[in-house]
DNA sequence: AGCAAGAGTGAGAACCATTGTCAACTTCGC
DNA sequence: GCGAAGTTGACAATGGTTCTCACTCTTGCT
């Protein structure tokens, strides 16, 4: 198997200022909430690269994804790159990062226990926080 | 509050054929994928009734509902009606029902503790059953 | 059975988030 | 400064799901 080609990535203007709108929001965000933002700040991107660049993100480990229950994809750059799960606002967005190692040994057994393979998991929390409840 | 008009549901020879194409399988299927299971079968119905039916069996607690990776909503006769989770695969569909009342009360107990209110969860686990492992 | 009321259905249009297209434009190594 | 190749943006195209609306059944009542 030889190298695939590494795929260099440029840094340009588009791409630091998604980075930039992604990094100022404790808050997950719809790219298209991110495409009004970054309009009205004065740095237009096309949505389309809006699009484009958080994907390049989310692969690149430094952006997670959610799915809402309409789904639609939300978008939020994390603190740890390591796995870990979510405590979302389903009115703000506001989130809080979580890890409970053990509810993924809890995942992990439970797969295997039932003979399953390349056991992956979908473990996110949503609530009303205390700012929204005022 | 006077008493909303509890809309009666009719019984019809479409939706008799969902709920049986549902009570059918073990897997987790699209609605796309049942309205072509019904035509193969004979019994055709709409594309759009599958849908609304389908929505109809969600709100009654009938079925369950769960979006994959790529955004598709896929749709289970589920054996409980409690709340539970699923084991699914990836490959085939056929999924186990699970229900882990150490992750429900860490789920709860994570939400709180971080000042949410109206907690709910999403824990879903994906992997490649041993049968589409052969 | 016969009937009227209104829930249910189907074909196709409409939605809408997301992805593909492609010519024009930038970035970056040399 | 040059040029190869990664990027961008406007717009078309996708694709799952929902909406519309005229027509068809199910149901309850007689």
């Amino acid at each position: 198997m030889s190298t695939p080609h590494p795929a260099p990535v440029r840094m340009t203007r588009q791409r630091a200022a998604v980075a930039d709108a992604l990094q100022g929001s404790e808050e997950f965000r719809s790219a298209q909430q991110l495409h009004e933002v970054l309009r009205q700040r004065g740095d237009t991107v096309g949505l389309a690269t809006v699009y484009r660049t958080l994907q390049t993100l989310v692969d690149g480990g430094d952006v997670d994804v959610l799915r809402t229950d309409d789904g639609e994809s939300i978008y939020r750059w994390c603190a740890r790159r390591e796995h870990h799960h979510h405590l979302v606002c389903r009115a703000c967005g506001s989130t809080v990062e979580i890890d409970g190692p053990t509810v993924e040994a809890w995942a992990q057994m439970v797969g295997t226990e039932h003979g399953f393979a390349d056991i992956e998991h979908t473990i996110e929390l949503w609530g009303i926080c205390a700012d929204c409840r005022r």
